[in-house]
DNA sequence: TAATTACCCTATCTATTTAGTAGGATAAAC
DNA sequence: GTTTATCCTACTAAATAGATAGGGTAATTA
């Protein structure tokens, strides 16, 4: 299942990314728009304002803004940073791999060898989406 | 995150479909096997029986065997018995289909349409491959 | 038919994660 | 220096995962 952090953080910078000019948008203004807890998405805004994907500024006229072009924003880091690892055990993974300690051996392991193909079957949707692309 | 139960399923599974011969195993044999808590297996079995994947024999002798041919279980199937939904939210689920309570439009919602395309990567996998392919 | 074997079933428990809340500190604008 | 809005830490309720315990039931075999 996919989190709530990470679906409010893909509606959030959909709606950044939304935006006619790239001035700062405000967490509640935000919240308010697509229907999120204001105090939640103030934490999801920061974990996306340290991991490099939005600017912010405070006071008077501040709020969230996207630093790079939707374009360049590609959705495997989006999801790796929201959701975390794609793959589905981390024995499978690109970016947290971690070996299984019940399973003996990768190589015949019939749950890594699915699961590898599971992996490699969402890298190809989020490698070839853009932020751009959520926009409707 | 792929939950155990659906990990100890699938070895399971793939287990008694590689055995020489259709004649009941032990739970005990599984779990030793695949490196199981056996009271844990005990449960998966029972469900995975009760689904009718597997057929089960009491008494000396006893213990459980796969019904159909491992060729004609889909992974689809066995997917949606151990773990439930294949997609990542339950606006884009063929089988666990509810409306989100927070969205009002699926059609311009962003995640509704990404979590689309990453649900239909995954089924193409699991439809594509049957218990018969994860024997090594 | 009595003992053994092995599945059947319910209940309970603990740790972890998720989602959300509270409250104030800090910095920028006016 | 007051208002505005982000920043940061800590806390909590609820749900879920992953077992574990303990006995019940049915089939086999002697």
């Amino acid at each position: 299942m996919l989190s709530k952090k990470t679906k409010y953080g893909l509606k959030a910078l959909t709606y950044l990314a939304s935006q006619q000019e790239n001035t700062p948008v405000q967490i509640s203004g935000i919240a308010q728009h697509e229907n999120i807890s204001q105090k939640f998405l103030e934490s999801i805004l920061l974990s996306l304002r340290k991991t490099g994907f939005l600017g912010s500024k405070k006071g008077k006229g501040g709020g969230y803004y996207l630093i790079k072009d939707p374009k360049e924003i590609l959705m495997t880091d989006v999801m790796r940073v929201l959701e975390g690892p794609i793959a589905m055990v981390p024995c499978v993974s690109l970016n947290f791999y971690e070996k299984c300690d019940d399973c003996p051996d990768e190589a015949t392991c019939s749950v890594h060898r699915l699961m590898l193909e599971v992996r490699d079957s969402a890298l190809e949707v989020y490698r070839s989406r853009t932020l751009a692309d959520l926009i409707s």
